[in-house]
DNA sequence: ATAGGGTTAG
């Protein structure tokens, strides 16, 4: 009997609530382990009692939250140098679980070594135990080679029949990759207990084939075979990835009905699975329903609103968060740094960074992709880049990030020559990439080039242009004036224009002022996309730069007809870490009154440097005086005039808005600079403006 | 004594 060995039971601290599942052995404080050694020495039943040796290996070595490498440590010193009774299986199965439990699944295999070898001289054979415990450090390193030796060990030993096995070398094959090999040997096991079905879901779960596992659980309802909270964790998570709200919400109130949801991971599971499948505010009272939540269930609620596109609730609950015990990790700040990129947030942002390197959390690849992109997303193309060089990996997504990101800033050449690095470094390209690429182009007008790149993407990656990249190209022809070309360009694709691809041209018609395209580019889009106001809107400002006023006021007078309201501008500016938001005409803000002095002001002083307004964009239901008082309550206007009132003279003003910056905000954005003297970085729909010293780093190509 | 589970980027 095991109690019988310890020394009292009292000693020893009390176990954390015991998990339902799991078996919870009794643990020993590091400082009492010496203590129950010393008893155990001096009854002698240390080495007498193979019950009591083993029982002491088990409390000092099976890891809690308080396991130590300490207490392996000691463990191991006790297993090698004795005194001990003669070695057994057992002995080292307890070591093998306990260095696999604690994460070194390595040190784990080790032992496996050293076992055999003492098999040997000491007639110590690894039984069923030793081979499903060694099966499961091998899966958590993917050491399928390995994986496949100890089967053979397992086959010699005649352990080929026991449950344990099987299910720990599903398991292993399975999340190796080996998929085949998982489902020959599922498919040999005759009774398939819920574990067994659960060892080949996963299989399926960490292949990323998620219609599988939805597949496979159907197949369990099918055949009424047993399945339980661990089968559901799998299947809700994968319904959220493939869309299945059906099926997840049928297991959301099986769930619920049976009680399971007090299962903190099921819980997490279905929280991530409303959320992705839409039900964020489904999502968020299960989440508060929850008894308690780890890092996991946090990190999936904040990403939930973040992938919403609720960005700043998800900054909200991080913050939330915070005021719990629960420490963020490099997923959850994964999540907050994509908020932050998404509204621009750069002094939130960068205390997430500051956060991350005081609490040292792992600059994983997608960690530091994900710092990439914020930076480059808020306009700081310097710190994108020494956040890339920070980092110890990089894949395809992380020179894409950062492709992208110098392509919106602007600069063109050097996202070239950083595709270019990435192809010296062996980086395959993906499709996105070339959309990063072809984006460089088209901001910086290299018209050249990306036709090159275009017709290479093909040639040589073997990718083939999706829509997004036909539309990058019709954008780079159409900006470039190069009207004709991009027309022909879209009849001549091989598939369907949408019409992203059709407002790219007429946008450029508007810019280079062809009214003839820019019909036939409206008519075009009608039957696609109706209610998109931007179309309308750029047709009668086509008409409007080449002053065909009647035809203007008409477009605008269908768009009212036709019930299509304009989406109204938005602009968003972050101070303090606090992210104010703007309208046009907004009214709304306490301080309301003062903003629109401000806005005077400065409209004021800009015209003493020569700002005239530009009242072709505005309304035309109205006389030029109005039409001027219009443009000058654009949300970006505001939004300056806030920020000119609210940071120190001097400070960086930075926004980000909805829609494109448009002309006059632009032309007077520029003046604000310099008669501000402040650098102003605007981060419209499609890329950034940096203004300085009365210039914008788009050279007014935009 | 033993097997299976949730969150992340372009």
């Amino acid at each position: 009997m095991a109690t019988a060995v310890v020394v009292s039971a009292a000693a020893l601290p009390a176990a954390p609530s015991p998990s339902p599942v799991r078996y919870t052995p009794r643990r020993a404080a590091l400082r009492d382990v010496p203590q129950l050694h010393a008893a155990l020495l001096k009854s002698g039943e240390l080495t007498t009692s193979p019950e009591s040796f083993h029982s002491f290996l088990e409390a000092t070595a099976l890891p809690s939250s308080a396991t130590t490498a300490a207490h392996l440590a000691y463990a191991i010193r006790l297993l090698r140098l004795g005194p001990h009774p003669p070695l057994s299986a057992r002995s080292y199965n307890i070591l093998i679980r306990a260095f696999f439990r604690a994460g070194h699944p390595e040190d784990a295999l080790h032992l496996f070594v050293e076992m055999l070898g003492a098999a040997i001289a000491a007639n110590v054979c690894p039984d069923q135990h030793t081979i499903a415990n060694t099966v499961k450090s091998c899966a958590r390193i993917y050491a399928l080679a390995t994986g496949r030796s100890v089967q053979a060990y397992a086959v010699k030993l005649g352990f080929m029949a026991d449950q344990f096995v099987l299910n720990s070398l599903i398991h292993m094959y399975a999340s190796c990759g080996d998929i085949v090999a998982a489902k020959v040997l599922f498919n040999a096991v005759e009774e398939k207990g819920v574990v067994t079905w659960n060892a080949m879901i996963a299989g399926y779960f960490k292949n990323g084939d998620w219609k599988e596992v939805v597949e496979m659980f159907k197949g369990i309802l099918e055949v009424q075979a047993p399945f339980d909270e661990v089968t559901l964790v799998s299947v809700a998570t994968a319904c959220g990835k493939i869309g299945d709200s059906k099926l997840g919400e049928r297991i959301g109130d099986y769930a619920e009905e049976k009680g399971m949801v007090r299962n903190r991971n099921l819980a997490t599971a279905l929280v991530d699975m409303y959320a992705k499948c839409g039900q964020l505010d489904k999502a968020r009272r299960l989440f508060d329903r929850m008894h308690s939540r780890d890092v996991v269930a946090w990190s999936a609620m904040i990403s939930g609103y973040t992938q919403a596109d609720r960005c700043r609730e998800a900054l909200a609950i991080f913050n939330k968060m915070q005021a719990t015990e629960v420490n963020p990790n490099d997923v959850t700040m994964v999540s907050v740094l994509s908020a932050c990129a998404v509204l621009g947030a750069l002094e939130t942002g960068k205390w997430a960074h500051s956060y991350i390197r005081r609490k040292a959390l792992p600059l994983t690849v997608v960690l530091g992709t994900a710092l990439v992109d914020f930076y480059a997303k808020c306009g700081c193309i310097e710190d994108a880049v020494k956040a890339f060089e920070s980092m110890p990996m990089r894949n395809s997504w992380t020179w894409t990030a950062l492709i992208k990101g110098m392509a919106s800033n602007g600069r063109g050449r050097e996202a070239l020559e950083l595709f270019s690095s990435m192809r010296e470094a062996n980086i395959e390209p993906t499709d996105v990439t070339f959309i990063g690429v072809l984006l460089a182009c088209s901001h910086s007008c290299l018209v050249e080039e990306g036709r090159r790149h275009f017709d290479s993407m093909t040639q040589d990656y073997g990718i083939h242009p999706s829509i997004e990249h036909y539309g990058c190209m019709v954008d780079l022809l159409g900006r470039a004036g190069l009207i004709d070309e991009a027309h022909r360009f879209i009849r001549n694709m091989p598939i369907e224009p949408n019409a992203v691809v059709w407002r790219a041209l007429l946008s450029a018609c508007t810019v280079h002022k062809n009214v003839e395209i820019g019909e036939e580019a409206l008519k075009q889009i009608t039957p696609l996309d109706p209610n998109h106001s931007g179309n309308y809107i750029l047709l009668s400002n086509t008409y409007a730069s080449v002053g065909q006023w009647k035809d203007a006021a008409m477009i605008r007078k269908e768009m009212n007809e036709r019930g299509i309201k304009k989406i109204p501008g938005c602009s968003l500016i972050e101070l303090d870490g606090t992210i104010f938001e703007f309208f046009a005409e907004d009214s709304d803000h306490p301080q309301s009154r003062e903003i629109y002095e401000k806005v005077d002001e400065m409209i004021e002083n800009i015209k003493m440097a020569g700002y005239v307004p530009n009242t072709a964009d505005a309304r035309l239901d109205v006389d030029e005086s109005e039409k001027q008082v219009s443009v000058s309550h654009h949300s970006e206007k505001l939004a300056i005039a806030f920020g000119l009132m609210k940071s120190r003279p001097g400070a960086t003003i930075r926004l980000s808005k909805n829609l494109r910056v448009c002309v006059d905000c632009h032309a007077a954005t520029k003046l604000i600079s310099k008669v501000y003297n402040r650098e102003i970085v605007v981060r419209d729909r499609n890329r950034f403006h940096h203004f300085k010293d009365g210039l914008c780093s788009c050279n007014d190509y935009w």
